[in-house]
This record gives C-alpha cells, structure tokens and sequence, in this order.
DNA sequence: CGCCGGGTTGAGGGATCTCAAACCCAGTGG
DNA sequence: CCACTGGGTTTGAGATCCCTCAACCCGGCG
C-alpha cells in the first residue's frame, strides 16, 4: 500500500505560480530548467521527449507532511521538482535525526534504481510547499540501463551522495558545532549554486534551526548560539529563511579547522 | 600506480596456520568457508569453479598497516579472507574518523563496482594480520551483471552498507556513549555471527579502545569508562581481545534508549 | 630488568544540554 | 488600528556529559 497521501497530482501544463520561489511548476519535462541536473540529465539532453513520456503525474505537497514513511516499499520514484525536503529518522522517544536536506533537482530514493523492492530506509518530510514529479520505478530502471551516460550519471550521483554521508559521519564524530554548521552551510551552497538556486551566495534557506540541530546532532539552542557566532564572525547573513555566505574562505577555513 | 604494499601474494595451496584465528589461509575457493557469505556467494554456490579462476591472488599484510589510501584510484576489488580491519578518513591535523570496521567475508571497495575509476573515499587499515583475496574489478563486474542472483546479493549487500551508515549516524547525533558502544557491539556480533565467528556471543574483537573512539567519535578514555560500567552492569565481558556478550536483551535495551 | 603499547584511574575544565522566560514578527480577528 | 496568538528565535543560568591532561598499572618482549 502506496503512503502517498491524498494530494492533487496536476497535469504539467498547470501554470500556477509557486508562492515561495516564484517558479512555474512541472511544466512538460523538455523544458524543465532542471531537467539537465536530474538523474536522468543524459537521457533528458539527448532525447527531451523520452523523459516527458515517462512522468507519471506530479505531487504537490504542503509544508511540514512527512509524504514517505519508513518501511514503505514504493514502485514509484521521485524527483524533487520545487521546494525543500528532508530525509529522517525517527526514534520511538521523539528524538530524530535527519540524513540529509533535499534540494530541486534531487532525486528521492535514488537507492531504489538498484534496489527495487527494497523498504524505505527513512522518512521524508517537506519543509516548504513542495512539487515532486513521479516516474515508475521499472521505467526509470530501464532509462538507466539503455544508455552507458545515464549508468554513468546514476553511479555518479549516488557516489557523490555517499561522499556526503561519509563527510557528515565525519563531521559528527570529530568536529565543533561551529565546524559542522559551516560544512553544512557550505556544502547546501555548493549544491544550490550547482542548480542555479545560489546567486552570489545567497540562498533561500527555508530549515528551522530546529532541523539544522536534528540534522547535526545537536540542539536548537547551540544552534542558535552558533548561527550568532557565525554571523559576529561576519561569514554568514541569515535572516527570515535567507542565508547569504559573507565570506566563503573564512567559512572554508572554520569548516575544516573546528 | 597501485599502492598495495609489497607484501607477498600467496598461491591458494599456501597452508600455514593464521596465528589469530588457526583457520588456513586461502585455499582454494571452493572449499572456503567464507565464499557463502561473499559478494560472489550466488555464483560460488552454483559453479564453485568460477570464482577460483577469477581470483587474481591472495595479500598478506601485516597488522595495523594502512594498505589503502583515500584517493587512489583501483582496478582491483578485495575480499577479507581473515583477520579485521576498518576504514577511515584523516583529517589534516591528525582527528581521524572510523567509518566501518571490516570482517572475514566483507568486500572492501564494494560501491567501486557500481562505480569502478572512482577514487576510493576513505583509507583501510589492518588491525590485526590480514589476508584478503583480490580479483579484477571487471571480471566482478562482469560476473555481477551476468546472474541475476548475483546482482540481488550485491545490491542487499550495499543495501545493508547503507543502513549500517544511517543507523552509526543516529547513534552519533542522537545517542549517548553508553547507546553509542552497545550498538556497535550488538552490529559486530550480529556480523559475526552470520558469518559464524560468534558462538554464544562470544568472539575475537581485536580493537583498541582508541578505535572504538574513533569510530563513536568519543575519546580513549570515555570508552575505557563507558566499557568498564557496561561490565559493571554485566552485560558484557571484554578481556585481552575478546569480547562476550552477556545479556543480549538488556544490552539491546541500553542500545536503544540511550 | 626495563621498556613499550595499551588499559585504567583521578581531577579539573569546557562544550553542549536543559529548562525556562522573553522576544519578535507575521497572521488573524475584532 | 490594535490586541491577541502562535511558531520560531533569542537569551540567561545552571547542570551534565564528555574531554584533557597526567599519572599509574599491567602483560609481553627483547
């Protein structure tokens, strides 16, 4: 049984505008500004139409609902159309810790490509509105075998996302708050401006200190204290969920020496 | 350029005792012991003789010798025949972050055959002395492609790499050093186990407190208490490198709620 | 016997947590 | 236009968990 709850799934010629980004959502895939950076960026560049015809439908998701559930075996697979996410994991007593932040662009449950039928190893959880466009599972599967750049892409892809987990271990385990703040400021700035989403550094940065704390083992308070920290130490500006990188080496330097 | 140490690669039918374990070293692979368990298990069950021929030879190497390096790249893939060993990273100033220990029977490099020219992302290190069994990284790919058993059994093993990694990141930002350490005693005996190097809960753990803290990201000495009150509340025995689970459920207990 | 690599123990310090209150600001409703 | 509300942020004070430093112990080995 599918856990996707009971949302309108638009047809892409919906031209509505997203209220925090100012993006016209899912649009047919051929024109997708994203579309090149998305798992299936190769296909996508080579033969636009192939991936258009294999969307299945997109999901729009409001603020602050967990739309997937641990455990959940899904035939779907999801790309991050607008809007940020979260992957997570939820402890009986109410502790949680989140795995990673999901931007544009993002694919959700990468992982299943090789490993259909497999339950949901986390939660995920939308932080602003959010639009997901839906593949099946066996087509996306078949998309990556057909062509050598689309294995390649994937592989790409998941490599770097365990590079991620690897340096979030280390992070975790040796590093200050303020070094883990940093790394983590700069490695969402690293991926945004990948996706054209970092102007100059600064970014929309909708995460409630709360989260950054799940995200990195700490607690909403020493966040806070940290982000202050930060911010007298002139690298970064962040107010009302925008976040500008003042000093992107200084930052660098923190990230690695804290 | 590789950067395998020189260290003599042994012909299968080599039969000195391992002084650690008394199990012969690498012997032909189809009688191994360990060959059910491997990556190549599927394929090893049905035509033993394959694997054999793939095998390109078998590495000793002495303990606690770094005989990987973050960064190199390899056309090799490695098995764990015997002895223990982890993988890490280095930070320049000398923090050093334990992201997995590896057993008899573990693939080292595994996600290199889904990504084979990729720099190896962390460093290996023996703990005690090692044999591990070295083939192509082609001929595994091949091998991995050409059964489909074959392919399930790597991707539930990657699977179960994953969620060993989500699971060691909750313990590092959402559990206390008490939780911290029962988790990873309860995954090593399960490990072992499964690989029947644990009998009763009892089994050789060849590691410095100093590593356990790395891999926790705690210090020596906070081990050195945390062990010393689990052996107070008589959960486990740990003496002179080996490790003996007393109570299995209470244990559990302490793993989950701290 | 003396050294060496761990393990063990003690005392004091610091980073981070907990609890709790105040604050800020965007909405909302009068 | 203002009072009220609610989610999130900020601040303060005191408590803890874990760290640092340093000494001592112990078994193995030359």
């Amino acid at each position: 049984m599918s856990s996707i709850p009971a949302v309108k799934t638009s047809r892409p010629d919906d031209k509505k505008m997203d209220e925090e980004t100012g993006r016209v959502p899912p649009l047919a895939c051929q024109n997708c500004s994203l579309g090149h950076f998305a798992l299936y960026g190769p296909t996508r560049d080579a033969t636009p139409g192939e991936i258009y015809t294999r969307r299945r439908g997109v999901l729009k998701i409001a603020p602050q609902k967990t739309f997937l559930r641990e455990g959940e075996v899904m035939s779907q697979i999801f790309t991050l159309y607008s809007g940020w996410a979260f992957s997570f994991k939820q402890m009986p007593d109410g502790r949680r810790q989140i795995l990673s932040f999901l931007i544009p662009g993002d694919a959700i449950m990468l992982e299943n490509l090789y490993f259909p039928n497999f339950a949901l190893p986390f939660s995920v959880k939308s932080l602003t509105a959010v639009a997901v466009c839906v593949f099946k599972l066996e087509d996306m599967i078949l998309l990556t075998k057909a062509s050598g750049a689309q294995a390649r892409q994937l592989a790409a892809t998941m490599h770097y996302n365990v590079a991620c987990m690897n340096r979030r271990l280390v992070d975790m385990g040796r590093r200050s708050a303020l070094g883990r703040v940093a790394q983590l400021i700069l490695e969402l700035e690293e991926r945004l401006r990948g996706r054209g989403l970092s102007k100059e550094g600064r970014f929309h940065f909708p995460v409630r200190q709360e989260d950054i704390a799940d995200a990195l083992g700490l607690t909403t308070v020493y966040i806070n204290r940290t982000l202050d920290r930060l911010r007298r130490l002139n690298v970064i500006a962040f107010d009302r969920q925008w976040m500008t990188v003042r000093d992107i080496p200084a930052l660098r330097i923190i990230a690695e020496e804290e």
